[in-house]
DNA sequence: CGGGAAACGGAAGGTGTCTCCGTTTTCACG
DNA sequence: CGTGAAAACGGAGACACCTTCCGTTTCCCG
């Protein structure tokens, strides 16, 4: 369904499973209007439950950062299936999935960081990790398919490749309008992955 | 209002000018090892000087950081002028001294973000801001210069020219060596300036 | 029902930023 | 030399945020 953690979800209590729902749409709300960086408290504040609720069932931003985007980030994830599934040229394949992949970390000021610093100190097993691992695959599978057309400098790796978009999205993260900026700048990198 | 950047500077004091420059040399030796995002307190303490001491010298973060950083940064700006003067190839010096700028941005970890998020805070008349700006003139005239060669996307603007090579070096940040992923991602991004 | 497990909330402890103000140091001038 | 006003000092403390801990409440199964 929506959010399926584990293979295993153990099942929660009425009370618990309400409140996890409540505090995923405050952080949802609280986050578009101030970004990923707003105080955990204000989360709470806004859930109505206390600290403690909030940390129990996420035990550090990046947890409730993922439990917000998590289906957004799917969609994305989803695409690239089709795309290989597809016969469509594969460098424009690449160039769409990774924009799609942009405006998705774009659409939350300060979630590229967010996910990368937790990424970085998170352990291998952290939900958030396996995430960033799968997109990795992704943009593997589909840097490899497109380079296969020589199209593509072939030295490129696909951590290398998601950098630059991290880098495009980092950078028009304090811009006003973040997904204008992407819009402009994401295409002069991709031309550059032409060599 | 103590910034070596005016151009009317009042005298110190002499235990007054012993004391910045002592916090300038312990801020500088600190960022280098833990990147500029370590505690104010501790450049304190290390300066051997009070908190109250250190803020009074450099009302926030991005001063004392402007005031570490800041003859580095001059070189690169004289570069560009050296550049203006010399007949090399308008493109090659433009390549040349977008990565100088990068490799001095990736000198110390949190670098640019921290010059970002002070440039986007600060008002007008901060020195750093201003050394922001000045940063982008030197661009712009690199920028046109190579445009009027007609190798170079003709849209590009100084701006954006900027906030991808930012890119660059932040996307760069984590990793544990900073200055060769920039090495490598940044062609990728030179090369597409050319479309 | 009733009792044990699950979940709750908010107070408390930790860290970092920045300010305020009583005290100390400097230095220009008599 | 003094000496006193201005400059500079330092560190305590107010504030903001993160996170943990634990006494209390709520659930739900038997």
């Amino acid at each position: 369904m929506t959010t399926s953690t584990s293979p295993a979800a153990k099942p929660l209590r009425a009370d618990a499973r309400r409140n996890r729902e409540t505090v995923v749409r405050a952080a949802r709300e609280l986050f578009a209007e101030q970004g990923v960086d707003a105080p955990m408290d204000e989360v709470a504040r806004r859930a109505g439950v206390g600290a403690g609720t909030l940390y129990r069932h996420f035990p550090d931003r990046g947890a409730l950062v993922l439990a917000v985007v998590q289906d957004d980030w799917q969609v994305v994830l989803d695409a690239e299936v089709r795309a290989l599934e597809g016969d469509g040229d594969p460098v424009d394949d690449l160039d769409r999935w990774l924009t799609a992949l942009a405006f998705h970390q774009a659409s939350m000021r300060g979630l590229v960081a967010a996910i990368v610093d937790c990424a970085t100190k998170g352990c291998r097993d952290d939900p958030l990790v396996r995430h960033c691992a799968t997109t990795m695959e992704a943009a593997a599978r589909l840097l490899a398919r497109a380079q296969a057309t020589g199209r593509l400098r072939a030295d490129l790796t696909a951590p290398e490749v998601l950098d630059l978009v991290n880098g495009v999205v980092l950078a028009s993260d304090r811009h006003s309008d973040q997904l204008s900026q992407v819009r402009r700048l994401l295409p002069i990198v991709l031309a550059g992955l032409r060599g």
